[in-house]
DNA sequence: CTTTTATCTGAACGTGTGTTCATATAGTAT
DNA sequence: ATACTATATGAACACACGTTCAGATAAAAG
């Protein structure tokens, strides 16, 4: 049912889905549903919060040793970014579109979390600015510039285009360098 | 009628507003609407194609003579693009997120519209690389990163916030060269 | 085979949807 | 004052919504 709901949502729209719409994709009636959620917003909420915390969880994982560089901290960032959501496009058109379809108390849940993954990457530009190798005036407004590029790139990519998956986490590593006046880095 | 639905569906969502809501903002009855517009997809609509015209138009009157240099044309970009956009929140919010909830035809519309925005982005940076101003690998790829920079800073931006409207301009112009590998500008 | 437990159906509840339209009201021109 | 035009009302239309629940059905346990 999850899934159902989550190809739906994505396509048409929390707002424009309709709980009989979820059962005839999952191919059984509407009340059934209820065995398996108290609520549709519920059915919102657990895809949201499950893919943010597979994101930080995800982070958590690759973000590598305390005492690496910050170079090394943002190219891992990037890596891992790009990695976590260019197979998850459902999840991730969801996770940015449906925020305001939230309850009050579940929306503030999940902006902890993406402010949490935002501070990560802060913490690694203002890490590369104190050590020096990072040339940077703002740090705040890099961040979010190399967030909005990342988010960017899940708007447009199809796994069968012009550049492997591989390419692409290199472009935009070699693209967030450079916003953060860093040399290249191969 | 068109301010009232602008700021309903920039809150809520176009599926999630009634065509009641609309009218009870107005102060007037339901059946009153139809004497302005056909029907709640033409209002969503005319929203969104009047964005993009406006957008369109702002470009062609910001982008300078046919001669100037591509990092002038740039800089440009980037100052009408957030010179259009940053006192626009709600009509920007729309334009992102309501893109499905067009029919067919009128998303083909908006869709070439925003395509011919992004290639005025792609002429500058493919201009840059002829002149040998900017050193860029991928122009597709750097033109998607900068964009995707750009429209990241209507989700946070606040007239009241942190940076004046032409510090974070002349930020966004120093980040934008810095993709395109073109030296600083002032 | 019988009982218990889990799951699904089909109908219903009250409410809300976009849209239409005959009727009423207000403004303007003759 | 009269005719005409434009706009607003309020009720109605047929349909869709999220959710509930008594009863049917299937699966597992005794």
């Amino acid at each position: 049912m999850t899934q159902a709901a989550q190809r739906l949502f994505a396509q048409y729209g929390y707002a424009a889905v309709s709980m009989r719409q979820i059962a005839a994709e999952v191919g059984v009636q509407v009340g059934a549903l209820y065995n398996y959620t108290p609520d549709k917003q519920s059915l919102l909420f657990t895809l949201m919060q499950e893919h943010m915390s597979g994101l930080l969880a995800a982070w958590k994982i690759h973000q590598g040793p305390e005492n690496s560089t910050a170079l090394q901290g943002l190219l891992a960032f990037v890596d891992c970014h790009l990695r976590y959501h260019l197979p998850r496009s459902e999840a991730v058109f969801i996770a940015y579109m449906e925020l305001r379809n939230l309850t009050a108390e579940n929306f503030d849940h999940l902006e902890k979390m993406r402010k949490s993954y935002e501070d990560a990457l802060e913490a690694i530009i203002k890490k590369g600015m104190q050590t020096g190798e990072f040339e940077v005036a703002d740090s705040k407004i890099v961040t979010l510039a190399i967030i909005g590029m990342l988010k960017e790139v899940s708007t447009w990519y199809r796994p069968d285009g012009r550049l492997t998956q591989e390419a692409l986490i290199e472009r935009y590593q070699t693209m967030a360098c450079q916003l953060v006046g860093a040399g290249a880095h191969s």
